[in-house]
DNA sequence: TCTGGGGTCCTAGGACCC
DNA sequence: TCTGGGGTCCTAGGACCC
């Protein structure tokens, strides 16, 4: 038995946190460069902003509606993440933590009512951390990610489902009829899995519910599509596929990509920006304790704007496996050089670290370059780990790669955020102060 | 004027091997 | 009249997730 926990229109919840003004208002939270809506509350949602809403498309709603957008504050998201996430693991013995608003929780040897258990973590959530949660309870993970859809519909529209559905669900203590009558009101298109394109496919072959969709044969539908769907039906049948995973492997890429505030057309600039992304990259790599073979920097101009478009990435071999962020940062900004063309806008870079390694590996060679010793560190170089230490300490950015150009005053590709929240939980100047 | 960022899994097809 | 069989590895692209 699985539950699965989430947080409500998560990035919006923390914001009202320590804003509690925003309540019963539309806000917004918007990506990087203030580009468009990644989360939204319900009174945004009723306001029919979608989610990935261009904010230049809604932004008239500020004057007509009322509407508040913030920047995207993911310093304090991942905090508030952090604290929701080790109360949420009081619901039973394992965790799996999914994404940034998300767990689920392996119920093994749970005695007791899960529905009234439910409830106590959602409220101790509620109070503690100040943040809603909806809770889905089923024999399979594909089934609790339904049951928390239902548990968050049923609160937010009335009457679309069983009032006592709300907040908690659980499928399994359904009786068989009124789970038949359930998925049978739900959109196939709303099972975990089964995207835009393969809904659109499912309801021309006239599967148009999660009723419809369990009552197929699972073989069948491999046959029509792919495994990955028949694993899903048989999910929803009641068959566990997927594992609760509550000791993740290191990621096998990991990626620094931006786009820029305002387009770029100059090299320095760009191998600035690369420079900076392929540093970051290597903060991560560092600390799964791994080590990257190649690396990948690829540039684009904008799809969405008039002039010559031009999209070109380049895979550079290193060395020898490091996660040594000087190396990284001079790797890219080679393949930047080799792929740079002049007359080009560009509005987004990237750095991919691939072809990863543990850097427990050692491969040992023989010392055909001696001379060259001394600028390619063998060890994890103890300046990388000073530099992460101090950063952690003082802040991001605190000591940096000399190329990634933070020394200039303004730099021609940061990224704009003009509506940002301070660091409430993280910084301590940003910390709310109370008077009496 | 203006559209995010970071991942995973699966499959088909080509290269290559014996 | 006539061109083997079986296997692995790698890559690109598609679909999905939050």
């Amino acid at each position: 038995m699985y539950a699965l926990v989430d947080g409500n229109n998560f990035y919006v919840s923390c914001e009202r946190v320590f804003r509690p003004s925003l309540n019963g208002r539309p806000v917004i939270v918007l990506s990087n460069n203030d580009g468009c809506a990644i989360a939204r509350s319900n009174e945004a949602k009723d306001l029919g902003i979608c989610m990935g809403a261009p904010w230049f498309q809604i932004r008239h709603l500020e004057q007509q509606a009322g509407l508040v957008a913030l920047s995207a504050n993911f310093t304090l998201y991942g905090d508030m993440s952090d604290r929701m996430m080790s109360l949420a693991a009081g619901l039973g013995p394992t965790q799996e933590i999914y994404s940034i608003d998300e767990s689920f929780i392996g119920l093994n040897g749970v005695r007791g009512d899960l529905v009234a258990r439910g409830h106590k973590v959602r409220d101790r959530i509620l109070q503690w951390i100040g943040i809603p949660t909806c809770i889905g309870i089923a024999p399979t993970k594909t089934m609790a990610k339904l049951a928390n859809h239902i548990a968050k519909t049923a609160e937010r529209k009335p009457g679309s489902y069983p009032a006592e559905l709300a907040q908690v669900c659980n499928l399994a203590a359904l009786p068989a009829q009124d789970l038949d009558d359930v998925l049978q009101a739900t959109d196939v298109g709303d099972v975990w899995g089964v995207g835009r394109r393969i809904s659109k496919q499912l309801k021309e072959q006239g599967i148009q519910t999660v009723l419809d969709l369990v009552r197929m044969d699972p073989a069948t539908i491999r046959r029509g599509w792919n495994v990955t769907l028949e694993k899903t039906v048989k999910e929803l049948q009641g068959q566990p596929c997927v594992d609760l995973d509550d000791a993740p492997e290191p990621k096998q890429q990991i990626a620094c990509t931006r786009s820029f505030g305002q387009p770029v057309t100059k090299l320095e600039s760009l191998i600035e920006a690369v420079s900076e992304f392929a540093s970051r990259a290597g903060e991560k790599l560092r600390k799964q304790n791994s080590l990257a073979r190649e690396l990948l920097v690829f540039m684009h101009t904008s799809p969405h704007r008039q002039g010559p478009q031009l999209s070109r990435s380049v895979v550079v071999p290193l060395r020898r496996p490091t996660d040594d962020s000087r190396l990284l940062a001079g790797a890219a900004a080679d393949g930047m050089r080799r792929m740079y063309l002049a007359g080009y806008r560009f509005i987004k870079a990237g750095v991919i670290l691939v072809d990863l390694q543990p850097a427990s590996v050692q491969q040992q060679e023989l010392d055909l370059e001696p001379e060259q010793e001394a600028e390619m560190p063998r060890d994890r170089s103890r300046l990388m780990v000073a530099m992460d230490v101090i950063n952690q300490r003082y802040g991001k950015g605190t000591v940096h790669v000399g190329s990634t150009g933070q020394t200039v005053p303004v730099r021609a590709w940061g990224m704009k955020q003009e509506r940002r929240t301070p660091q409430y939980t993280t910084r301590l100047e940003d910390v709310p102060v109370v008077r009496a």
